[in-house]
DNA sequence: GACTCCTTGTAGCAACTGCTACATGGTATG
DNA sequence: CATACCATGTAGCAGTTGCTACAAGGAGTC
């Protein structure tokens, strides 16, 4: 393997904690360069251009996501769709999940202003989702589970919505009390 | 009225128009003046800088939203809060509403990077959205009201999110099915 | 008519953006 | 030893960003 393929990934590598720590905050070629420790003009060496860098990253930062999340959740017993949405958002509003989910909010965001390579990278996360979602649910016969899948999803990332602009202290409270409104 | 003053109005007026239909893709100085009509130089006449600019017209914006929900759903009786969530996604997810609920998206995303001065109209709307709730919240004595108003708003939120990155088709799947999680 | 203030245009600044041309030292292969 | 390719630095390009200095026309006031 070249140098420059090993570079790529520990890159890639200090650039996912960098995209987790600052979101998109601070993603020019320059801020990114630093962040990785290297020059931005080795950075376009590694890679083609800045679409590159941040699809490679993204990927690597969605791969761990998902990871994680069948991880906390394996697929082993269908959950039915209030439980499934307990776990999950008991997950991602956890202290170590809770800036992978900001990140995706701002990833989404700046594929709904059309920015490259956010759109892709958004129609891939979205599509993992989905199917990691209908993986664990247990609906009955002749239920709409990809609108139901979507729901759930739906429910978990409008959690890490208000979570961003929210005091620390009102999140716990909030998934508790979602979790009543689902239950009863 | 000065000149100055009437033009800060048209010019708000113009603005709300075009984040509601381009969101923040298209917010430079420079293009926010020719959506206005005006030139660059007048519209730092007309206000301080961008910041004053970009508050004005989302105060413009999240005024008429506020407007268009209370329309909507008037604080006569209070509601439950699955009937709330059921009738709030209704309309925000209705043809006319998107556009409002993409651009909060947007904007909450923005505010997650720091960028000014999307925290502190992001801080005001959010507030006025859980006085919004809490005014048409029908809960039993005891139960979490700040919460549970937060709960109801992630999920509005979080539909108003998934909807960005779905085909059209999904969405009223997504929504009805939502419906069903929090009924049965 | 001189003076002042409101309004508007022209021109431009310094900083930053993504990206590239060019040179150069090294290393490997013929 | 020569040639070729990999790796890296220096410098800079053209475009965009937010913002400003300066001048000047116009309107009203002394």
């Amino acid at each position: 393997m070249s140098i420059r393929d090993e570079q790529r990934g520990v890159v890639i590598e200090r650039l996912a904690g960098h995209l987790l720590t600052h979101g998109l905050a601070r993603t020019s070629l320059r801020q990114l360069a630093q962040a990785a420790g290297v020059s931005d003009r080795m950075l376009l060496y590694y890679f083609a251009d800045k679409a590159e860098v941040l699809a490679a990253v993204m990927a690597r930062v969605a791969g761990e996501l998902s990871l994680r999340l069948s991880d906390a959740i394996p697929e082993v017993a269908p959950l039915k769709p209030a439980e499934l949405v307990r776990r999950a958002t008991d997950f991602t509003t956890g202290p170590e999940m809770r800036r992978f989910m900001r990140l995706w909010v701002e990833v989404v965001a700046a594929a709904a202003r059309g920015e490259a390579p956010y759109p892709a990278i958004v129609a891939q996360v979205m599509g993992g989702f989905r199917m990691w979602v209908d993986a664990r649910l247990d609906l009955p016969e002749g239920a709409d589970r990809e609108g139901t899948a979507a729901a759930i999803i739906a429910v978990v990332d409008g959690l890490a919505l208000v979570d961003i602009c929210s005091d620390d202290e009102i999140a716990p409270r909030m998934a508790s009390a979602l979790s009543v409104l689902l239950t009863e």
